[in-house]
RNA sequence: GGCGACAUAGCCAAGUGGUAAGGCGUGGGUCUGCAACACCCUGAUCACCAGUUCAAAUCUGGUUGUCGCCUCCA
């Protein structure tokens, strides 16, 4: 398997520290509000990472945090006049809905960044022991210039960083030794939340965080870290920049990073107007959609989002659903007994579709290349399946493109619906209007049952039936 | 200003040296009472120019265009 890593700008094949195990963290959500799509991409394309290679033996121990301290949530605190963590608290769970929504599965731990604030003060102590941070006026701050690699991450050199910024120059706070430097601890403002630590009442900065939630759930390495490529700099820099001048060992091994979520080809963003929370899609699309658009590119390009994508999207997906759904249905009246010789050679042949799934997956997560494998496994599958086969056959059919799907994350199989007893009926008279040659009358039975979003289909089956 | 990414059919999108996967859409057809599903058929020489090579979408240089980071925004 290899993966990309923005540190080495290479793909590198993936060797975990532990045979067998994966540690991995993923910069999670600040929870001021409802996620937008655009914090929907790194959990669906890491939470996809993370289900493939599970698939393949890893144990994977995946962190991922909740920022709940932060100016966003302060400020928002104020404007509902209640607490901090009320306004945390209460996204967090939002965002947690939305998360399964999206089948995006918990992660083995989701440490919230208030309830580590013990380690932080810790870890910055040491820092200052160490020389790597130092305190003016209860802020302290990280000393950027201290900490030779700094840079190696995003390939940047700080010589260019200061001729490129000089309003850092202008501007910069004279506190600091030099305007590189950044924060680690900072003074509390009038009725923000703060906590007791050796330089002031206050709180942490927001890098810090990271890398203490890191080495504690995982420990002072990491096999891979994680996030949106806005993070790359200053965010995960820091982080190698705290962690590593701390704990003295490379701080995460591979360094992952997705590409951005565009609407109409720009940056989302309040004040264009152009940005959408998942609960909002998620009231017009099965956000099981939405997934499947964002898996539909490669994680590390830029996608862009639109209703007529996400129209594109929906059909596309209803494809692979109608495949499995069309299986089952065959399964369900199928014959009993163990495949025959020849099935088991029709069956073989799918494994050439999971070898490409693989291969795809296994060249950095390409799951535009393994979707397209799963399309032409259902093809496949809608041309080499029919109802003389034997129960056996059709339901290893069925299981193989599940599990596929299941690693994308995908849920192909619909709910088992009971049907009313009245459709039922309505359903079984437009049968006997239909032997009649009723059709004015079957076609009526058909429409009220549209209009109640049931939608019908005939086989030589029988007939069928889906929610629209 | 510094650093970087990208440019493939109507749309989305794989493919990093050997004559362009897949999906959506369009049009035609088979099946069906009709419809839907499914199936068959239907489409690009890969932004432009020059170069390297027996051979390039794929390597090199240039041009044009789009975008991102450099501001605690995924």
């Amino acid at each position: 398997m290899k993966v990309y890593n923005t540190l080495t700008k290479k793909k590198e094949e993936f060797i975990p520290l532990e045979e067998g195990k994966v540690k991995m963290y993923v910069c999670g959500p600040t929870v001021y509000n409802f996620i937008h799509i655009g914090n929907a991409r790194p959990m669906i394309v890491f939470d996809t990472a993370r289900r493939y290679m599970e698939y393949k033996g890893y144990e994977v121990n995946f962190v991922s945090n909740f920022t709940d301290v932060d100016d966003k949530i302060i400020k928002k605190a104020v404007e509902e006049n209640v607490s901090a963590q009320d306004i945390s608290q209460r996204y967090i769970a939002e965002c947690k809905k939305d998360m399964e929504m999206m089948n995006v599965k918990p992660a083995t731990t989701h440490p919230l960044a208030t309830e580590e604030i013990g380690g932080m003060v810790e870890m910055i102590q040491t820092l200052i022991d160490k020389g790597y941070a130092y305190e003016v006026n209860g802020t302290v701050y990280f000393r950027t210039r201290k900490f030779g690699p700094y840079g190696k991450l995003s390939h940047k050199n700080l010589d260019d960083l200061r001729s490129g910024n000089r309003s850092l120059l202008v501007t910069g706070e004279d506190e600091k030794e030099d305007p590189l430097d950044f924060v680690l601890w900072k003074p509390k403002k009038e009725g923000e939340p703060s906590w007791k630590s050796p330089w002031s009442d206050g709180r942490p900065g927001w890098h810090i965080e990271c890398s203490v939630m890191s080495k504690k759930y995982l420990g002072e390495q990491i096999d891979i870290h994680a996030g949106g490529e806005d993070l790359i700099f200053p965010h995960h820099e820091n982080e190698i920049a705290q962690s590593e001048a701390c704990n003295d060992k490379e701080f995460a091994k591979y360094w992952l990073h997705n590409g951005f979520l565009n609407i109409d080809n720009k940056k989302m963003s309040k004040s264009l107007g152009n940005f959408f929370t998942v609960r909002e899609i998620s009231e017009k699309y099965d956000l099981q959609v939405l997934r499947f658009f964002m898996l539909s590119a490669h994680y590390r390009s830029p996608l862009n989002f639109s209703a007529e994508l996400m129209e594109a999207s929906k059909n596309s997906l209803s494809r692979i659903v109608t495949a499995a759904d069309n299986l089952k249905h065959l399964s369900c009246s199928a014959k009993e007994g163990a495949m025959t010789e020849e099935e088991t050679a029709r069956f073989a042949q799918t494994e050439e579709f999971v070898k490409k799934f693989e291969e795809a997956m296994d060249d950095d997560f390409n799951t535009a290349d393994a979707v397209s494998a799963v399309f032409e496994l259902v093809k496949y599958l809608n041309t080499h399946t029919k109802a003389e086969d034997t129960k056996e056959y059709l339901e290893k059919c069925l299981e193989r493109l599940k599990t596929l799907c299941n690693i994308l994350g995908l849920i192909i199989e619909k709910e088992e619906e009971l049907l009313d007893a009245d459709i039922e009926a309505l359903i079984e008279e437009r049968q006997q209007a239909r032997k009649a040659k009723n059709f004015a009358r079957a076609d009526e039975i058909r429409n009220t049952l549209l209009e109640k979003g049931i939608m019908l289909e005939d086989t030589r089956e029988g007939v069928k039936w889906k929610r629209a």
